[in-house]
Formats: structure tokens, C-alpha cells, sequence
DNA sequence: TAACACTATGTAATAATATAACATTTACAA
DNA sequence: TTGTAAATGTTATATTATTACATAGTGTTA
């Protein structure tokens, strides 16, 4: 069984907001959107990110600076991610592959090392913007 | 034959800079080492890294903000990067392996997708962290 | 060579992203 | 009930990156 995470209120305000979107979230945007709920400071905004980060919950988009919520339940304990981004349209995907995620954790580089923590980006056109 | 970029000014001195570290190099702290070459404003760095990225010559560590050379004449051509990251001393190396590369250009996704732009960083500890 | 397009440069101001430092409060296990 | 870790609140500031505008160089081609 997974260890279970109750989120503080703040976290759990931006966890939400977050997880209802559509696309990937910039830390001053969630910023604005939670300021009605009484969050009135980056620093609170980006304390909340950092926890839901590293708990799993959500991912940033480092190429974006930006954050989406977990589509994908093993990478609560993975850490290991992979994103689809369209250059066109910025809709990121959650990739969520066995074979491509089995592939990265055995890979070794020149030195035999093995990482179990990555992060990959794909780039390129999304289907609809291709179709343009 | 591969197009030869005759890089400008500003452009050969950020390079050089950038080529002679032995460590990724943030853009201020690049300003900074380059001050006394007549550069005064971030603007005139960030110009420079954009250019240099889009030509392949250096790339950007997206989860460090920073940049290093290109070691693998191959991605001047591709934009397709991987790197080994280490979490403790911040060493970064660039991968460059032929069957990685061919396995990520080569994956496609549940729609059928492929992505020749892609960016992957490893994250570990390299051997002398490890060893400590 | 004049006209043009394109790339690069210079400068100032400002936007966007992220953290430091410090005080206080809450959650909860020992 | 006390100790400790996690979370919160607040102010200030550091770091990263872009906008806007003016000027200068480079190379092509009419």
C-alpha cells in the first residue's frame, strides 16, 4: 500500500486548481487564481509546488515552467516522467509507457550508471495542429 | 556538409566562455565573466545563448537554467539531448549514444506520434558522489 | 552602387520566476 | 504536555528572462 499523503489546506487549494486544468499551470498564474482563497504570496504558492512535486502529485514542465497533475499513479514513486509538448498549440501530454519507462531505468551510460530519477521532453506538433 | 555557422562578435565570445568551462554556466554569471569584453546587458547574453541553442553549438540545461558546449557534433543537427545530472555536486555530462537516441527518435506514443526534438535529463549521483 | 532584407548590436526599463529570512502556528507522536 | 516536524504568514529581495526602441553591420541583387 502506497503511503498515504493528506494535503495541508494550501496544498490542497493548489492541488485542485492544478488537477482541474486543462494545461500545464505557471507558479504566478496559480498565484492569481488562488488569491481569493486567502494565498497571497509566491513563497506560499511555491512552498505548496515544491511538496506536490516531491510527493508526486504533480510534475513541472521544466521546458515551460509550468505544472500539471499526475495522470499516471506509478510516478508517485518514480519520479521518473515523460511529457509529450506541442510547439504549437503548448498542450502537454503525460506520457505513460512500460516499455519506454523500463527502457530509461536500465539504461546505463558509458560509466555503467543507472538512474532511476529522469525527466524527458518530447517536442512537436500535437495531431489537431498538425492537421492545420 | 554540415552548414558553417560564422558565429558574431558577441556570439564567439559568450561560445568561447561557455566552451572553456568545465561546468554549466548560468546567463549572470556569464555577464558577469564577460563584463570586461564590452557586454553590458543580459540582453545582449540571452541573444547570444538563443542563437547559439538554435545552432546546436551549446545547449540549455533546462532543470538548471544553465548552459553547456555541445559535446556530440551529431546534435547540431538533431536537437535531440540527453544529459546525466548529479543531484549532489551538479556535474553534468552529455550522453551521447547511439542507441538511446535512435530508441527515443524511434518511440512513438499511444497515437502513434513521433518526436525527433526531444530533451532527457538523468538524475544521480555520479561516481566520486557516490563513493563518498 | 543603391536599395533592400536580414542579422546583429546597444541601451533602458521591466516582466516573470524563485528564494531568503524571520516569526508564528498546527499536527501529531513520544 | 511536551517536543518536533511540517506548514503557514509576511516582507523583502534575488534570479531569470523579455519588451521596446534605436542603430549598425553584412550580404544579396537589381
Amino acid at each position: 500500500m502506497e503511503k498515504q499523503h493528506n494535503l495541508s489546506k494550501n496544498q490542497k487549494i493548489i492541488f485542485d486548481l492544478i488537477d482541474k486544468s486543462h494545461e500545464p499551470l505557471k507558479a504566478y498564474s496559480i498565484l492569481f487564481n488562488v488569491q481569493k482563497k486567502g494565498i497571497n504570496a509566491p513563497l506560499q504558492v511555491y512552498r505548496a509546488l515544491d511538496k506536490l512535486v516531491e510527493i508526486g502529485k504533480i510534475h513541472k514542465i521544466e521546458s515551460r515552467n509550468a505544472f500539471i497533475a499526475c495522470q499516471n499513479s506509478s510516478c508517485q514513486i518514480s519520479k521518473a516522467t515523460a511529457f509529450s509538448i506541442c510547439e504549437s498549440c503548448e498542450k502537454v501530454s503525460e506520457i505513460s509507457n512500460t516499455k519506454l519507462s523500463k527502457y530509461l531505468s536500465n539504461f546505463a551510460d558509458e560509466a555503467g550508471m543507472k538512474y532511476s530519477k529522469y525527466n524527458l521532453e518530447f517536442f512537436g506538433l500535437c495531431k489537431k495542429c498538425k492537421s492545420k
